[in-house]
DNA sequence: ACGGCGCCTG
DNA sequence: CAGGCGCCGT
């Protein structure tokens, strides 16, 4: 059993999943090992101290049917320190398996997840929960009973014994009693046999469907969720242990028990952050059909202020967020007036074309224009003989060589996700933001829009053409529909930056092939509406093409194309800053933005 | 420490 | 397009 025999341990903020751990590794776990943030743990094992990092994965290469013997849930308390420090610490390898990139692939969104059931297990339970832990070599009967009786109390209602009035705080003084625990342990075994597997989510499926060695049984999902309680054992080959060993000895049954209530509790804190994300309905349905759903909430938007809860209406945002509140900028008093005009045209809803850009209809209609868009460019210009341009273009890829990669990209509108109050959201990016339970409802009703869009990608795409480095200001002015959040206003940063990124890089694509050419003439630098290095740059901004580019956007391109050029011709570029200059000049070429981009609504 | 930016990578 | 990282200014 020295042998190491981790199989897989996946780690998040709020649980550490321990698969193929021995009983020995586990039981060596202090639960007081934990920092404060509850981002990392120890535990000892093999004579080491194992420091566990959350979104690693950490398994050994030893034999995965060796010494199996069961599947923790250790559910980490949010207090204690890390008092190990003394022991030499190791940090388990992470090769990173299929399975773990399976896994890490929806790291961000389980993180988010993790972050809150952390919220919901600081209303639901107190720290310090676990007292002795799953220390079994100290583990006495009571702490287990004691344990049990708080952990399930808050979280299972169904299933707890609350045939008197009292019992709880009386359980809790009423320490020995094995005959109790029995039937605690019975109605587990029960409860489990019966669990209703309808209200798992997949997300859920995931988190508790361990991942496992290659040689375990193939199994459909559906049958996997059975009863994921014996299932995940299954998986973590149970079958190979003799079970009922397993119960044979008092304190390994204590260890199952602490085991079954652990696991029961995380299913319990999934289970109420699915009921979270599912008691939004209207944030579900509100991609769907934006306009549509919007109207309930918006029917007395302008009628009476008391009753603001507009998912557009940014001011009346009182004390739903705690530090990212000074980001929320304060609309004037005319954005309201105009929103509510606005709205009001929106339920009428009878604009068959409308001129907004950024509207829903522009959006349907974006995938047949750019498609058609697409293949006028490429008629008119790519089907006659192949410019200098494009021998050259094929060779500069071929240098600077930018794998396009499969777009993660914003949650589109039309896709149905689960959606979350983007205050939630804030407190995800944020988890030392604590929300209180009551603010936690309070933010349901002023939740504005989930979060940015497609269409709020288009709107940056074109407010591009005005500026290239707009700041926070413009950017809550713009987009003013959205819950700024330290994330949202990231998001929109990084959108511009990446804008930037392509446009400077065109630009230097052109500037180098137009020294190519030789065209020391500024009328080959120059940027026009028909021009190769303008046809790109359209292509990416506005690709529907039903925006008309503004002039400013021509100068400041031909102005940093021959900035570029300069540059380059003069040797800058071997400067590894060389574009530093370029882009100190550019920056200060900004344009005002419109002020439809500041009036409209995005989506 | 924090935010913003640019670069690199996937 | 997003994440990570390093740099820089505040």
């Amino acid at each position: 059993m020295n042998q190491s025999v981790w199989s897989k341990a996946m780690y998040s903020s709020s649980s550490v999943c321990l698969d193929g751990c021995t009983a020995d590794h586990l039981s060596s776990f202090q639960p007081s090992n934990l920092d404060a943030s509850g981002v990392s743990a120890t535990f000892h094992k093999d004579g080491e101290i194992i420091k566990m990092l959350p979104n690693s994965a950490y398994y050994s290469s030893g034999d995965p049917a060796s010494g199996l013997i069961c599947s923790h849930h250790l559910e980490l308390s949010s207090s204690g320190d890390n008092t190990a420090g003394h022991l030499p610490t190791r940090r388990l390898p992470s090769p990173a398996p299929s399975s773990y990139q399976d896994w890490n692939l929806s790291s961000g969104r389980q993180a988010k997840r993790a972050r809150v059931e952390n919220i919901i297990k600081g209303m639901t339970s107190s720290p310090g929960l676990y007292c002795s832990g799953v220390t079994a070599g100290q583990h006495e009967e009571v702490d287990c009973v004691q344990e049990d009786e708080t952990v399930r109390e808050p979280l299972d209602l169904k299933h707890s014994d609350r045939s008197g009035s009292g019992s709880t705080s009386q359980s809790r003084a009423t320490r020995k009693q094995p005959e109790r625990q029995q039937q605690h342990l019975r109605q587990l075994r029960t409860k489990f046999s019966h669990m209703d597997e309808a209200t798992e989510t997949t997300d859920s499926r995931k988190e508790e469907k361990h991942p496992t060695w290659s040689d375990s049984p193939e199994t459909s999902p559906s049958d996997a969720l059975t009863d994921a309680y014996s299932e995940s054992r299954k998986y973590q080959g149970w079958k190979k242990v003799k079970l009922m060993n397993y119960f044979q000895s008092k304190p390994e049954r204590i260890k199952l028990m602490a085991d079954v209530l652990k696991y029961e509790l995380s299913r319990a804190v999934s289970r109420s952050v699915d009921s979270i994300f599912k008691s939004m309905p209207l944030l579900q349905t509100h991609d769907v059909e934006p306009v549509q759903t919007d109207m309930p909430l918006q029917t007395s938007t302008c009628g009476d202020n008391k009753l603001r809860l507009s998912c557009c209406d940014a001011v009346e945002v009182p004390d739903v967020q705690t530090e990212a509140l000074s980001l929320v900028v304060q609309k004037p008093n005319v954005d309201t007036s105009s929103k509510c005009v606005l709205q009001s045209r929106l339920k009428a809803h009878h604009r068959p074309r409308s001129p907004n850009p950024f509207s829903h209809d522009s959006a349907l209609r974006e995938d047949q224009l750019s498609e058609k868009n697409h293949r006028c460019l490429q008629d008119g210009h790519s089907e006659a003989a192949p410019s200098k341009f494009e021998a050259f273009d094929a060779h500069w890829s071929s240098v600077k060589v930018r794998a396009k990669v499969k777009s993660r990209s914003v949650r589109s509108p039309h896709i149905h996700t689960v959606s979350v109050d983007p205050v939630l959201l804030e407190s995800l990016c944020l988890p030392h933001v604590k929300l209180e339970s009551d603010s936690l409802v309070k933010n349901n009703l002023y939740m504005l829009n989930e979060g940015l869009t497609t269409n709020h990608l288009k709107k940056a795409k074109l407010m591009f053409f005005y500026t290239r480095y707009p700041s926070s200001l413009v950017l809550k002015v713009c987009f003013h529909d959205v819950q700024f959040t330290r994330c949202i206003t990231s998001q929109l940063i990084k959108w511009f930056s990446n804008f930037r990124e392509f446009y400077y890089i065109q630009m230097e694509k052109f500037a180098r092939h137009a020294l190519m050419e030789g065209a020391a003439d500024g009328r080959r630098l120059a940027v026009g509406r028909e021009s190769e290095l303008f046809r790109a740059l359209n292509m990416h901004y506005n690709k529907a093409n039903d925006f008309q580019v503004p002039e400013r956007f021509l100068e400041v391109a031909e102005i940093t194309l021959r900035e570029f050029y300069i540059a380059i011709s003069m040797g800058k570029d071997r400067d590894p800053s060389w574009k530093k200059a370029i882009y100190k000049v550019i920056c200060k070429l900004d344009s005002d933005v419109p002020a439809d981009f500041k009036s409209q609504h995005t989506g």
